[in-house]
DNA sequence: TATTAAAGTCACCAAGTGGTGACTAATATA
DNA sequence: TATATTAGTCACCACTTGGTGACTTTAATA
């Protein structure tokens, strides 16, 4: 019984359980991770749902894998550390913050594991969180932290609350009126100010820290 | 049949609605909003189910009605505006926003609350973000945007940013291992960092802006 | 005290839920 | 080609879900 090494033929394995995470991506992106029931993943992915008894062991081991095998670091990815920097990571920063507004505004899976994350504790989204803290904290010490010295615990909260309100105001943005503080979140214009104002608390962090 | 004006007898409408009421508050607290179902609801409540759709007309109406009934504006009620505002609204801004960064740290309602409010669309939520906004609204126009001037719509957007990360910072504290951005959100020394991150990031905009 | 309206209980239903055992169908190898 | 193995289907189960009609119990008032 040889694997077919996945061909496109009638039968496949690991055609199949790719499926059903597709389905499970489907499902989450229009209707929460409320909607994700074994019969409907099932419907969706087309196929019977033993199979994800199966192959998974169940609809919580098809949704651990499923957030386990996402990549969510396409976003990141992009930026790799420049050679030598001479602004404290300055730019560096800036830029990752602002595309990590427009990133998350986009991905609409990423937004629903975002609030998955606030809603229930799991092992495999906890796993997620430590990745992301693992990276960041390599990120800060070999960047920020040289620059900032005393100050660098100060400077990770002011990170810290630049970060968590650009995930808060995509979150949102997707859902409701949009309108927040009187900045409309949908429209380009308040996206732009809202741009602006990471830029500039930032910068007047770097200049007053 | 006069009404017994809510003694404290043994049937009483008004006192069995209340029970319900109190019910999903702290199912809601406890389990969150996927935990409340009708059988659930009733049983906390130690009545029969049947009641919640005679006096509510079914779960969804006692839902809404918790939301239209809880009083969310405690936090904000001792925050009366001072006589003469001579800092553009400074000192008061931000207290507003410390206070606001304790309150729903406390709130574990008010928290379930604002992810329900993320995770879908609702009337009755709708509502409370409106209330929300224009009350936020008769603040800006009247206190910092004379102060700020052209600046003013640049303002609102930093106050969206620092507000949204309270409220993240403070969703993600109640749920993960609490650690963001290398910061212990959940250990008093961390949020006294954050505190004074908000203190700092405000600052440097009444200054700088 | 008898009557009546409302408060509250209970048994029951239909639809949806997660989950499984027994089956059929395809396919790799002996 | 025969056979074992695995992919995939299907019928079915027990339990939970939201929801209701028929009932009993309380208590205000004629």
């Amino acid at each position: 019984m040889e694997k077919e090494a996945a061909k496109g033929i009638r039968r496949n394995k690991a055609q199949t359980k790719q499926r059903f995470l597709d389905a499970i991506e489907q499902i989450l992106i229009t209707k929460g991770v409320a909607a994700l029931k074994v019969n409907d993943i099932a419907k969706v992915a087309g196929l019977d749902k033993k199979l994800i008894y199966k192959y998974f062991g169940g609809t919580e081991q098809l949704m651990d894998e499923y957030i386990r095998t996402k990549d969510f670091w396409s976003n990141v990815k992009g930026e790799k550390v420049p050679d030598a920097i001479t602004d404290g990571g300055h730019a560096f920063v800036e830029d990752m913050l602002l595309s990590q507004f427009d990133y998350v505004a986009k991905d609409k899976a990423f937004q629903k594991l975002l609030l998955w994350r606030l809603t229930e504790q799991r092992e495999s989204l906890k796993k997620l969180t430590d990745a992301q803290e693992a990276n960041g904290e390599t990120l800060l010490q070999s960047i920020t932290d040289p620059h900032f010295g005393g100050q660098s615990t100060q400077f990770r909260s002011i990170m810290a609350v630049l970060i968590a309100g650009t995930y808060y105001l995509d979150l949102y943005a997707a859902v409701n009126g949009s309108v927040f503080c009187g900045i409309d979140l949908q429209a380009e214009q308040g996206r732009n100010e809202i741009r602006k104002a990471l830029s500039f608390l930032l910068q007047s962090t770097y200049k007053n820290l």
